[in-house]
DNA sequence: GTCTGTGAAAGTGTTCACAGCG
DNA sequence: CGCTGTGAACACTTTCACAGAC
């Protein structure tokens, strides 16, 4: 039961993974830019990585450079696509529509990467049975029936932080094979299940604490 | 211009500074549930940290335990806060007020931990002069003048990718000390300014990657 | 006895540097 | 040549294990 940063898993670490799909979003500008292909030193400069960084990651799955030319650019894509998995489509259900949730509901972003919100859950009735962006909004209660009824593989919470654990051993009962968590609240999933928590105001943090070591530095230039 | 986490700036490794925000939540959970003191290998139980890493992240700054007792939830939080810089409050501006900026507006998460949105900013004339959550929103011309006049230190990017680039630079050139981008796009920032990316859809390509390793190794069991 | 703080050991991840291919 | 793939060197993080404090 490892580390700090992520999912856990398997051989690979986490942040090659992170850093797959950094590759995948820039492969898709590049593609957008007319670019046919793309070396190591090349993708890793515009993301901030050394070039042995980007081969290593790739190195992980498989060889898919071509000395002398580097990486094609669409073939890299579905390469990354059937690693992280997105090559297909993934149903995903959001319990939780306030504020956050809401707005999850209408990010095109998910969309573009073959995530589909197929339902919303929320204990509010006056939410329930409204159509939000095309996405349908049903009880809490009716979870694990819609869940096994729409084949919904992923869920996602945004609910407050009290309700945070509660609705994810619901999805887990269910029988959903990944969590995604905004609630700031470490949930905790049996194993077999996936989990990544997002918390906004922790990555606000992280850029404050950044702010403040310069300050500090600059302060007193020991 | 070193590896792959986060920010860049200090000796302190990002991912220590990461525990440290998860080790603020749990500790304001705990002083909730009227707990006084915790020791380290609790606190890293519930977080999935041993306890040797808990003191080793707090002893990068400074001595704030009992031996024998633990840590003081109060104390340490007030310690972490100051290390993070929430011990004062940050004036932050959001650019863009689409799905996702509209919900950080109201997003309540921020404001307990010393973060408040003082001004928005959008493009589009309908949404300008607007009052949403208690936050005016400004045209995108005006960021300039309202960051100075305001004295906003963060800057929110909720624009889309193609957006994202010029978003930061008006930013930068308005003097922002860091940014939280939420836009599906990395954007370079000078060095003096610090930054933080989110992407929504990679975060869920983390929990799909975890889920296909978990298939892959259920089908080959090599 | 409980618990912190910390050097030393173990373990991981990143970079270097070069062989080999197009 | 330019570029990948990769073992070996290096750097960084985490864990161990124990001295010292209560």
């Amino acid at each position: 039961m490892p580390n700090g940063s992520r999912t856990e898993g398997g051989a690979v670490p986490s942040a090659v993974v992170n850093r797959l799909s950094m590759y995948l979003r820039e492969l898709h500008h590049l593609l957008a830019d007319g670019k046919q292909t793309i070396s190591s030193s090349q993708l890793g400069r515009r993301l901030g990585f050394t070039d042995a960084q980007v081969r290593k990651d790739l190195a992980h799955f498989g060889h898919f450079g071509h000395p002398g030319i580097g990486y094609r650019c669409d073939e890299l894509i579905d390469e990354i696509r059937k690693i992280l998995g997105t090559d297909r489509q993934w149903n995903v259900g959001l319990v939780g529509v306030g504020n956050l949730g809401h707005a999850l509901l209408g990010y095109k972003g998910f969309a573009s990467q073959g995530f589909r919100i197929v339902a919303a859950f929320d204990a509010d009735p006056a939410k329930q049975g409204q159509d939000i962006d095309g996405v349908p909004v049903y009880s809490s209660a009716s979870l694990a029936e819609e869940v096994r009824r729409l084949r919904i593989d992923l869920g996602i919470i945004a609910v407050p932080a009290t309700y945070a654990q509660a609705t994810a051993d619901m999805l887990v009962a269910a029988g959903v094979s990944g969590i995604l968590n905004f609630a700031p609240f470490t949930v905790s999933v049996p194993e077999g299940v996936s989990k990544v928590g997002v918390d906004l105001a922790r990555e606000l943090e992280q850029v404050t604490f950044s702010v403040m070591s310069r300050l500090r530095a600059a302060a007193e230039p020991s």
